[in-house]
RNA sequence: GCUCCGAUGGUGUAGUCCGGCCAAGCAUAUCGGCCUUUCGAGCCGACGACCCGGGUCCGAAUCCCGGUCGGAGCACCA
């Protein structure tokens, strides 16, 4: 090799054309973008879905769910929905039905369902077993001191007592007792850790409030770090993939598998992507709804998957999109245009064309005769039927306000389907119903008759015009020509897609 | 401040592990052309990127060092 690689390049490509003519012939074909393998896989994989359930799926929401699905789908196995509901103060009570009608309906099948409150009795005995290992200790220290000690690597009065004490005072904590402070379970890590965020933490804390699952059955709850950690090995999970905003997590989880000698899963974290203009902060939406200020969790303003599905977006949207994001580890940002048209790409088809016509402006058309409109439902497809209208002469008819604001004197332009007309002193004319020849604006318009509509936008502000009558009584994603792409829920509003 | 991570066109990615099929592919956006009675779709074309500086090597987007910039975490949230 190191005697070939001598060789000037020429002699290497003629020595290769020679020997393997077919290296040098191969052609770049187009690839399906595929999400790269999952490391250590041996047969099944168990994977998980772990959301709390403060409020019903969103954009966010969405990578973790379709990337999950989508390994366990390629190799087969397990995907566990495990709702995570240990701190009673930040749960919606209906999220639990909720996730689970969002999660089918982006066609992510988990085969299992997992409540955490309900599998408080599980985290009591692993914390036992800890404490008995003088892995674990409780504590009654004030926060201020508990972080400052952390922070100087020094060790508060309580790491030290015995596992035996420890015990009686966990015991009691969760006998639901008289309680004169508010004691911690406590993980003991390695105080010198150089990264403070791994040191010594926390695993269970109290809180009164009574949770909408167990009441005031419990009040010792785990946190996160602590049941996940006991719970992907309990549910044998095989995989976890999850955003690097969970690195610090990961590595305080590993302490608990190395002291109950568990086998650990094959962790791997990717960059997190950044969505902007919209709210994704459930306690926000929240807030909002109770105020009155959005209409509900599917408020057309809120990027919650009720949402988008109710604006139009589609499940095989959300999936091609996480797909050709990938796995990687650099942070990016969310891309609206892209995401946009992929969805383009699977409603265009389906579209049926109308004409909206937005802050309309009336005009009167001189010197044309009774004329039939006859409007594709979809372009170049007769098949599909039409939209038909019969125009009286010398019409009212209504046209987008922004386009005849610029219509100049002495303009011809193209009513789309009807005729031309021609702008003179002001006045518009009837200019003929050729098609071809010189170019003209094609603009839509609607008849007096029309129906008074109004857009729904994610910005929140409105668009108000006349849909063209035809379109009565028909819902679903349609196209308004010029417009854009909505979804029309009634005779009197739509929800804006996209463009 | 501490710990860790990363850097490919306007945006999102492929390639980086195992240096040569990469004078860098795809998508999206933009611009032009064709088609079309939509500013949609389709077809064709153009534009446009390996953060900077060193090093190793016949050869570096890829390996090494330094710098710069950016990010994540540092909760009794998840």
């Amino acid at each position: 090799m190191d005697q070939l690689n001598q060789l000037s390049l020429e002699k290497q490509l003629e020595i290769a054309s020679e020997k393997y003519p077919d290296i040098l012939h191969e052609e770049h074909k187009e690839k399906e973008k595929k999400l790269p393998e999952l490391k250590n896989v041996h047969g099944k994989v168990v994977m998980r879905l772990a959301p709390s359930p403060s409020g019903p799926l969103h954009l966010g929401h969405t990578r973790l769910c379709i990337l999950n699905d989508e390994y366990t789908k390629r190799y087969g196995g397990e995907l566990i929905l495990r709702i995570e509901d240990t701190n009673p103060n930040n749960i919606l009570p209906e999220a639990y039905e909720m996730i689970q009608e969002d999660c089918r309906w982006l066609g992510v099948n988990f085969t299992q369902y997992v409540v955490q409150s309900e599998r408080i009795p599980f985290y009591y005995e692993t914390a036992r077993s800890l404490i008995k290992q003088g892995n674990a200790y409780m504590c009654s220290c004030k926060v201020e001191d508990f972080k400052r000690d952390l922070m100087n690597s020094t060790a508060c009065p309580h790491r030290n007592i015995s596992p035996e004490e420890n015990l009686s005072i966990f015991e009691s904590v969760i006998g639901n007792g008289p309680l004169q402070e508010h004691p911690v379970l406590v993980i003991k890590t390695d105080l010198h850790h150089p990264n403070p965020a791994v040191r010594d933490w926390i695993a269970f804390r109290v809180i009164e409030k009574p949770h909408p699952h167990t009441g005031r059955k419990y009040r010792f709850f785990p946190l996160m770090n602590f049941c996940v950690a006991a719970d992907d090995h309990d549910l044998c999970l095989t995989h976890v993939i999850r955003g690097t905003d969970h690195i610090n997590n990961t590595e305080r989880q590993k302490y608990i598998f190395r002291y109950l000698g568990w086998k650990l899963p094959e962790y791997f974290h990717y960059g997190i992507i950044h969505i902007g203009d919209v709210i994704l902060k459930t306690s926000l939406m929240k807030k909002g709804i109770i105020s009155g200020e959005y209409t509900g969790w599917d408020d057309v303003r809120l990027a919650t998957l009720r949402s988008l599905a109710a604006r139009g977006y589609k499940p095989e949207t959300f999936r091609k999109y996480w797909v050709d994001s990938g796995l990687n580890d650099v942070n990016a940002d969310f891309s609206w245009e892209i995401f946009n048209s992929i969805n383009r790409q699977y409603i265009d088809k389906t579209s049926d064309r109308y004409f909206f016509v937005s802050s309309p402006e009336k005009i009167k058309v001189d010197d044309a005769p009774e004329t039939k409109a006859l409007l594709n439902l979809y372009p170049n497809d007769d098949s599909r039927g039409f939209r038909e209208y019969t125009v009286t002469k010398n019409p009212i008819l209504y046209i987008p306000g922004q386009d005849m604001s610029e219509i100049e004197n002495g303009d011809t332009i193209r009513l789309k389907g009807l005729y031309n007309i021609r702008k003179e002193d002001g006045i518009y004319r009837f200019a003929g119903t050729e098609v071809h020849g010189e170019k003209k604006k094609i603009i839509q318009w609607v008849s007096e008759d029309s129906i008074p509509f109004t857009i729904k936008k994610p910005d929140g502000d409105d668009d108000h015009g006349l849909l063209e009558k035809r379109a009565t009584g028909k819902n679903g994603i349609i196209q308004l020509e010029r417009y854009s792409f909505v979804n029309k829920v009634s005779d009197s509003t739509a929800l804006f897609l996209h463009k």
